[in-house]
DNA sequence: AGCACGCCGACT
DNA sequence: GTCGGCGTGCTC
């Protein structure tokens, strides 16, 4: 038996970023429990807080100390293995439980509260508040008063009052049917009345009808059926939408035939004592049919299976190929569902009815009972590392949640992170490799362009002439083309070439991007928009002009090239509602596009067997990245790029045009050689310290007022080099600095940062420094983000 | 965060 | 005299 336990209260607050004691009163002894949201007295407001311990003897120092109220949920919402998780993340992203504990939620909550009269009041409460369901806010607006909320306290504790709680998203669904009762109704029917005899005639037909079926078809309401009920000739009652149990489907296995590659990997993954693999396969080695294989193991294990893809590559046809294979049982997770439907499949994980979950990065948190396995398909991905408070890596995630359960985790990509292989190598990953693709397909072959040379000769076409050659006879051969450019829009700035003014965004300290469809400049950062002028608005100049390359571009120059090619075009401008990329995807699938223009949001796994060219147009793009992972970032590009081009039976041929031709990673990405390139990259790494062989936090310090934004930072960078002061002479530990951002203000914020880069032995001494400096509590005027290892600045 | 307590100016 | 402005400090 407890008697207190420990609560995290749910509000944003940087002070107030601890487990809170309270006392569990006798009457909810056995309803109290680690994982489920209680109702509480907190600082003289009402309050949901989240269990995360019960314990028996309190700290002496605690005192005032309050009870429960109510409990919500009947059952745990969150594993004692998120709970662990969501500590593990705190620390570790140095963020609060709340931001931690609100990626494992589940994403609507409506909590109502029943307050019940057990004694006939004293009169010192108000009884219109009592008898009923209420909702949280009304509730906590009418108590938010120390005397009420002090009655309201006593009150419960003598048992006049007692406190129900439950949230409604947690209801299952009920549908409300309606039936005929009387079959003799036409004698009851006034003779005009026309629309209930309708609606009864269609009863009569079809028995039993759900009220929205009968509605829509009669174009009647409820107001109508309440007429009828009134009169006993119909009978509406509600059942349950019975859940529905998938754990006997499973289609009989796949005949596909395995390569010998395929089918050894697969047994040392089920056999292997290891739990950490990483599957370095060529792009179309069959890694796919590889988890699939896998996942049957975990399921005739019971066990439930989370698999991760890009955002972008959860288009119809990769979750059909898993229903196909796994039915209805399985669950997908990502940004684009409606709240409804993402809260359906959370409800399906959570009840069980789902054990394999299919989703984006945030499909780690789900609620899941009895994990198995998680695949990160894709594992150099960029997306797998959150943009959002908490800045979570995924994979790091992934091994944390996998240990807590001793479940597997399998990385599977054609192009490993530096920090991944880095890993295998020192044996915290087995790393297994695909070399042959399936079919005996053919890799592609790279042309390294040197763009150079097409100037000397003449050519002044975004496109080199090999390239313009190759899509000219893939469109009269009725091939497709991908042409990329990591930049949308039409051109990256517009400027006057007499006085070299600049069109910067008046929020950001950044230049904005022409878009010619909208004819308007755009702000990439905080969408900020102004049309254009033909003269300069500073000199008056006719020489104002756009400079610079974006997919717009690329599109235009491509009708140019080709006035008869279908051309479509996938950036965030064209795919910003629900389903455009699956249309453009789809239609491009079928052959209704000959050429496609994109970002790299194009590299993603995706499959297109009759694409014969892929253009890169420009690499330097990529490459000259201001960031260490630029090269890698190159290497992945042209490699995964040339994994599109010749997929079906045909060979196909990628063009990469540069300024650069020899830099290393093009050289080693055109000879396939991956082991080269990662030890050259990782010996770069090593020489010049950055990740994997150290850790980089980036603080960053967020405020309308530059002067105080400048002032905080200064005193706070003396403070952190004084706490560090023993590290740094040791030389664990190396400080800059405070450094005014790359773009100095997004959306009038001022942003400056402290980058510290420590050895990883040294981190929690470093992180716990910085909690004490800077984190335990808020401040006024200023935001606080914190990112390690962050992915771009 | 959000509420209470506390110390100052302009009102019946 | 007191009503209410928001500056400060604490929340089991």
């Amino acid at each position: 038996m407890n008697y207190y336990c420990d609560v995290i209260i749910g509000n944003k607050s940087r002070n107030t970023d601890q487990a809170y004691t309270y006392q569990v009163s006798d009457h909810l002894g056995n309803q109290v429990d680690i994982g489920k949201r209680v109702l509480v007295n907190f600082n003289n407001g009402l309050m949901i807080g989240l269990v995360v311990s019960l314990k028996e003897t309190i700290d002496g120092n605690i005192r005032n100390i309050k009870s429960i109220m109510a409990v919500i949920d009947n059952e745990p919402i969150i594993s004692q293995q998120n709970i662990a998780l969501a500590y593990w993340i705190r620390e570790h992203y140095l963020s609060r439980f709340n931001d931690a504990f609100n990626l494992m939620y589940r994403p609507l909550s409506k909590i109502e509260i029943f307050i019940k009269d057990e004694k006939s009041s004293d009169g010192s409460f108000d009884l219109s508040l009592t008898g009923k369901w209420l909702g949280f806010e009304q509730i906590r607006k009418e108590l938010n008063h120390k005397r009420l909320l002090d009655n309201f306290d006593r009150l419960i504790a003598d048992g006049s009052l007692s406190v129900f709680t439950r949230d409604l998203s947690f209801e299952s669904k009920t549908i409300e049917y309606v039936e005929l009762t009387d079959s003799e109704y036409l004698k009851k029917l006034r003779i005009n009345s026309h629309k209930q005899k309708r609606i009864l005639d269609l009863l009569n037909i079809e028995g039993k009808m759900t009220t929205k079926t009968l509605c829509d078809e009669t174009k009647s309401t409820v107001k109508d059926l309440e007429a009828l009920q009134s009169k006993n000739l119909i009978h509406r009652y509600t059942e349950e939408n019975p859940a529905i149990r998938h754990n006997s489907f499973l289609k009989p296995l796949s005949t596909i035939s395995l390569t010998e590659e395929q089918n050894s990997i697969i047994n040392s993954i089920v056999k292997s004592e290891n739990k950490r693999f990483l599957i370095h396969g060529v792009t179309g080695s069959g890694k796919t049919e590889i988890y699939l294989r896998v996942i049957e193991e975990v399921l005739k294990a019971n066990k439930t299976i989370i698999y991760m893809v890009p955002e972008i590559s959860l288009t119809p046809q990769t979750i059909n190929r898993f229903k196909q294979r796994f039915g209805e049982r399985i669950a997908v997770l990502h940004s684009k569902l409606a709240v409804s439907q993402r809260n359906e499949e959370w409800r399906k994980i959570y009840a069980q009815e789902s054990d394999i979950i299919i989703g984006a990065r945030s499909a780690v948190f789900a609620p899941v009972k009895n994990l198995g396995i998680v695949i990160i398909d894709e594992s150099h991905e960029e997306s797998y590392k959150s943009s959002s408070v908490p800045k979570y890596d995924t994979i790091e995630v992934s091994e944390k949640l996998t240990s807590l359960w001793d479940a597997k985790l399998i990385l599977g990509t054609a192009t490993p992170s530096s920090e991944s292989y880095l890993k295998g190598m020192r044996n915290e990953y087995e790393i297994m490799t695909l070399t042959k693709r399936v079919n005996q397909l053919k890799m592609p072959e790279i042309n390294i362009i040197d763009m150079r040379e097409e100037l000397d000769r003449g050519n002044k076409n975004i496109f080199s002439l090999a390239l313009q050659d190759a899509i000219i006879n893939a469109f009269k051969n009725k091939e497709q083309s991908i042409l990329f450019l990591n930049r949308r829009g039409y051109s990256s700035f517009m400027s006057c070439r007499s006085c070299g003014y600049v069109v910067k965004c008046k929020r950001c300290d950044i230049s904005m991007t022409y878009h010619q469809n909208k004819g308007r400049l755009i702000c990439h950062y905080c969408g900020a928009s102004q049309k254009i002028t033909v003269k300069c608005p500073e000199c008056d100049s006719q020489y104002f002009k756009t400079f610079g390359l974006g997919t717009e571009r690329i599109e235009e120059e491509a009708r140019k090239l080709i006035p008869d090619a279908r051309i479509s075009r996938v950036d965030l401008d064209t795919t910003s509602t629900r389903n455009s990329f699956e249309r453009i995807y789809n239609s491009f699938k079928k052959g209704e596009t000959d050429i496609l223009v994109g970002t790299q949001m194009l590299a993603k796994g995706l499959h297109f067997p009759n694409v014969t060219v892929v253009g890169i147009v420009s690499a330097d793009l990529t490459m000259n990245l201001p960031f260490y992972t630029a090269s890698e970032k190159s290497y992945q590009l042209v490699t995964q790029v040339s994994g599109r081009a010749g997929r079906g039976n045909k060979s196909g041929s990628v063009f990469v045009q540069t300024y650069d031709p020899d830099h290393y990673s093009l050289v080693y990405s055109k000879n396939n050689d991956f082991k080269a390139f990662v030890k050259r990259e990782l010996s770069l790494r090593k020489e010049f310290r950055y990740p994997p062989y150290i850790d980089i936090i980036n603080i960053t310090v967020l405020s309308k007022k530059e002067d105080i934004a400048q002032n905080f930072v200064i005193e706070k960078h003396k403070e952190i080099r004084m706490g560090l002061n023993d590290l740094i002479s040791k030389r664990k530990v190396l400080m800059y600095p405070p450094m005014n951002n790359s773009i100095y203000k997004i959306n009038n914020k001022y942003r400056v940062s402290i980058i510290i880069k420590y050895k990883k032995g040294v981190s929690s001494e470093i992180k716990n420094c910085l909690r004490k400096i800077l984190l335990n509590r808020s401040y006024k005027e200023i935001d606080i983000s914190i990112d390690i290892n962050p992915t771009s600045i």
